[in-house]
DNA sequence: CTAACTACTTGCTTTTTACAAGTAAATAAA
DNA sequence: TTTATTTACTTGTAAAAAGCAAGTAGTTAG
């Protein structure tokens, strides 16, 4: 799966690298969820296949998204990571949050995080990225 | 085409919604490029397939993204616009052209669009939005 | 030293995308 | 008024991607 840019529209860019249905919800799994190991998206609600897993890892790595190490206590797990690219993408994220949660009536997202989401965007992007600051 | 939830966690919402590779190109043309005719987004620098292209449309319709109604100059043509739904879109959309902007070194993304969406992002969204008030 | 855990890979089927060609209604040109 | 062209599609088929089930290879736990 290697990325070709179609054209150097922003848009397009963006779209090359996370234009698909699971891309970000591996993001997701990690920056919101605290999540760092294969079997932990693999149980994600949304029920990836583990080819598909595999592949999206290897994708993000490639385009510098996640870096990952073995885990010191226990070799046979693997710690992902986001990268500060990664990062940069929580306001994005947080946008596509409120957007859902207004036109989705079902919406998951908890109510306290869209207030203050609706609040100050800003510092909650700072709380949440600062999960990963060493 | 029809749709289904994954779950309600927005980003999955959002995703089953735009999460693909042509979408948001579409809605790009109509909401910045001033883009309103099917021919129009079948000659996006993308290259969009046109059977794609009727097959998006029809569910961003479904979806509640665009509406459409045939040009009152031209009964062959359609015109095509986007919806309040579409246009709250616009703040996302925003931060992933100023992510682009900073991660693709060859980003085709005007300097003074770049540098009015760092200074002033919601005034920038009001210009944008403003266009399809009537 | 055997069983279970963890992160994958492999093979096959189904679905989606891509490409090329065709159609139908409206308009423009001869 | 017939003929060509424009516009928005549809249809058919091949290629690519996704989905599903099973298997594998290092660790680690019992």
């Amino acid at each position: 799966m290697a990325r070709k840019n179609r054209t150097h529209c922003p848009i397009s860019f963006a779209l090359d690298i996370f234009g698909d249905k699971w891309s970000l919800l591996i993001l997701r799994d990690i920056i919101f969820k605290d999540k760092s190991y294969y079997d932990e998206f693999l149980n994600s609600d949304e029920k990836i296949s583990t080819n598909i897993l595999a592949n999206r890892l290897k994708f993000l790595k490639a385009e510098g998204l996640v870096t990952y190490y073995p885990d010191p206590e226990n070799k046979r797990k693997i710690i992902y990571s986001p990268t500060v690219k990664a990062l940069d993408l929580i306001p994005m994220i947080l946008e596509i949050i409120e957007w859902s949660a207004k036109y989705d009536s079902k919406t998951g997202a908890p109510k306290e995080f869209i207030q203050m989401l609706k609040k100050d965007r800003k510092a909650l992007a700072k709380i949440v990225r600062a999960k990963f600051k060493k």
